[in-house]
RNA sequence: GCCCCCAUCGUCUAGAGGCCUAGGACAUCAGCCUUUCAAGCUGAAGAUCAGGGGUCCGAAUCCCCUUGGGGGCACCA
């Protein structure tokens, strides 16, 4: 599909390794790989190392992983900006030689003072454009005391900049509200500003999506190009992805780094599905929308222009709703590594998939996420269960009184020759009432003895996966636990 | 302090002047189902559409102001 502008719809996710990938990030890159295949373009990865400093090892892998865990597939690249220097470089003399852009000597400290100043009589902390127009001589004298200059953009003194946002429409900022930012720091890397609309035009990129927090340095970028003579992509803002404090996303808000989401077994489906209702949608009931049908509804115009508040208690809903449409085999695949990750060490492996098919069967209607199953299902591999005994007693039902359940129904249950629920129950269920007990007391009394649990599958189809031997050998267990 | 953006149930949202006595989803509560827990189904509660001015026959929807929230203002991205 073409662009309005007539090219091809070419759009990019550029994240930067100084920390794992967040929500947000993630948001972003999904809207972009949405729209890239709404529209049948490309979408690309970037990443943006222009800050030694701030480089995080191993974030570039997370990066990546993240994006194929989500089946965010990219198109091209990955590019990176540190190998990518003299590109830069290069544009910067051209900015340079005609005036667009001028060496500043300024130190570190005497900005710092600067701005401190500023703050003290509250003005707006810019620079103070000291270098913009300096004397040939104070520049000799400058170059030879040895400073190395970082290159700032020569922005306009006086006019304003509109452009049309994709978002939020209109945007517009007077220049005598923007300073003259560096493009070239003094260690020979180009700063986001300078580097991103490089690469942008460099790479094609038609549409520029990207979180809200670049709005307000989007003039200084069309700033740019304009000085460059290149035509700008258009801008998307997204709306941006609150913590519960209604702050921007940080490391404070815990659990939001995208590999934690993985790590607590959400699907990749259910994520994916979620992430896109976050400030977007289709009409006013769609909540469950697959991959296809999402690459297919998605479109700019329906992003809306609010902040959100991402609301976990959701995400688990859709994931459990997610989890309870897999077949048993997808479920047993995806729930196999977390069991094998969580069971206790002592529990044999490696585990029987046929046996784990049967255990799955029975709780993938109650774990909303994978790393509850192991929980929800450890009774089933442990060879001895732990529980309070005094949760064998009830109301109606003293020591005495259970240990004489759980005696007769042991003894009925070495009866039972043909081990499903059905023939279970049908042998279980009259012995309620030779007892004298209600069935809701014998069966949860029975099910305490087989689970340690009050909450559990049904009795007698977990009786029935357990086999003949292990609930013996738990009703056994009970007698001995009960005080005599 | 300055600049920009935003403003509908607790949260995510629908709503592009009359269909709104504001719809859906999550969460909450109740009922049904039921051997427990889930799931499922049904229902309830929950938003004077931030407040105030306009415009209009008519405003959640358009305009202005106020307030609130967010973002930005680095040799970080």
């Amino acid at each position: 599909m073409q662009s309005e502008s007539g090219t091809s719809v070419r759009v990019r996710f550029a994240p930067s390794p100084t920390g794992y990938p967040h929500l947000g990030n993630i948001r972003t890159a999904l809207f972009n790989w949405l729209f890239a295949r709404h529209h049948d373009g490309k979408f690309i990865l970037r990443i943006e190392d222009t800050d030694i400093t701030r480089k995080v090892e191993g974030a570039v892998e997370v990066i990546l992983d993240s994006l194929q865990w989500l089946g965010l597939d990219w198109d091209e690249g990955p590019y990176f900006q540190s190998q990518r220097l003299a590109i830069y470089r290069e544009t910067v003399h051209k900015l340079l030689k005609e005036g667009h852009a001028y060496l500043c000597y300024c130190s570190p400290e005497r900005l710092e003072t600067m701005r401190h100043e500023q703050a003290k009589q509250k003005q707006p902390p810019k620079y103070d454009r000291h270098c913009r127009d300096l004397a040939q001589e104070e520049r000799t004298r400058l170059e030879s005391s040895g400073a190395t200059p970082v290159v700032r953009f020569r922005t306009p003194l006086e006019g304003e900049t509109t452009f049309h946002d994709l978002v939020y429409g209109l945007v517009t900022f007077r220049h005598d509200t923007l300073d003259d930012f560096v493009l070239l720091k003094s260690d020979g890397y180009p700063t986001y500003h300078l580097a991103n609309v490089i690469d942008d035009h460099v790479m094609t990129i038609s549409h520029v999506l990207r979180a809200e927090e670049w709005l307000s340095s989007t003039p200084r970028h069309v700033l740019l190009y304009q000085a460059l003579n290149w035509q700008a992509p258009q801008f998307g803002h997204l709306p941006m992805i609150l913590g519960p404090d209604r702050a921007k996303l940080s490391k404070r808000h815990g659990s939001t780094n995208i590999n934690e989401y993985q790590k607590e077994g959400y699907l990749p489906d259910a994520m994916v599905n979620f992430l896109a209702l976050l400030g977007w949608s289709l009409d006013d009931r769609t909540e469950v929308l697959s991959r296809e049908e999402l690459i297919k509804q998605f479109s700019l115009e329906r992003v809306g222009k609010t902040a959100a508040v991402f609301n976990k208690d959701k995400l688990e809903w859709m994931n459990g709703f997610y989890l309870r449409k897999l077949n048993l085999g997808e479920y047993v695949q995806q729930a196999m590594p977390f069991l094998n990750r969580d069971l206790p060490g002592f529990v044999k492996r490696p585990l029987d998939e046929a046996y784990v098919g049967e255990v799955l069967s029975l709780i993938k209607e109650r774990a909303k996420t994978l790393a509850e199953i192991p929980q929800l299902a450890s009774f089933f591999f442990l060879d001895e269960i732990q529980y309070d005994p005094g949760l064998l007693l009830g109301k109606k039902l003293d020591a005495q009184a259970a240990a004489k359940a759980i005696t007769v129904a042991s003894r009925q249950l070495q009866e039972v020759e043909i081990w499903d629920a059905t023939t279970l129950e049908g042998n279980v269920r009259p012995l309620a009432g030779e007892l004298n007990l209600g069935t809701g007391e014998l069966f949860g009394l029975l099910r305490i003895v087989v689970t340690g649990r009050t909450a559990a599958p049904p009795l007698f189809q977990t009786i029935a996966v357990l086999g003949k031997k292990k609930c013996l050998e738990r009703f056994d267990a009970a007698l001995r636990l009960l005080p005599a």
